[in-house]
DNA sequence: CTCTCATATCGATATTTGTCAATATATACT
DNA sequence: AGTATATATTGACAAATATCGATATGAGAG
């Protein structure tokens, strides 16, 4: 039995527990499944997704680090804002998962 | 965006995070997949399951209530032993993310 | 250069979680 | 009844984690 390399960028069940221990937290799921509903736009900065969940700055930063450590989420600096975006693994795990606004046409931009 | 109830037992994501949370261990990951593997046979009895994880029998016990509990195992009484099995969601959970020896085609046991 | 704003990092704390040893429960077998 | 075995429950403890406030970093704007 191979641990997927086709939905997950993890290679075994240390990393594979890892990664879902990433989604296991109803704070970090929130945050993804919002990131995922942005795609179209430009993806989405810590200051639009801090108010939603009524906790602290940091605190937020730090889920969004933990989210990218597992290779969910890419982080791109534009100026002063800090923009995130769904990895491609991080789409294929919401599309086998029937999560998100992501499915099988992820053309939601040119619609 | 609807929380897949064809995946998961999940119907928001406060039972997404605790299913992922659930996935979230490395010794329960473990457990999940060696049972998924011996669905050909008769499911898993923790007296099979303990020696593997060198961890304590009140341990595994308590794994396998938090797998059940996550709706991701079913637990079956067959005289003094308790044998565990993969629900229906459990096993499509497994499939979607391409996990486990159970495939699209189930039918490991007529091979 | 200085000031402001967005985000990251640090240190501290409260909660959760994984673990074990001990005990309880329940199911056979004699 | 009495004993042995398989699993569950309880209580305690250590480690991990989620959170905050305070501070640091870094990138425009004036």
């Amino acid at each position: 039995m191979a641990i997927t390399e086709t939905v997950a960028p993890a290679t075994n069940t240390a990393e594979l527990a890892q990664l879902f221990k990433a989604l296991g937290d109803e704070t970090r799921l929130n945050l993804l499944l919002k990131i995922a509903g942005a795609q179209c736009v430009d993806g989405a900065c810590i200051c639009d997704l801090t108010p939603d969940t009524n906790l602290a700055q940091s605190t937020v930063s730090h889920h969004m680090k933990l989210l990218v450590d597992a290779g969910l989420l890419n982080r791109s600096q534009k100026g002063k804002w800090a923009y995130f975006s769904l990895t491609p693994a991080g789409t294929h795990l919401l599309m086998a998962l029937n999560l998100g606004p992501v499915n099988s046409s992820n053309s939601c931009c040119t619609d």
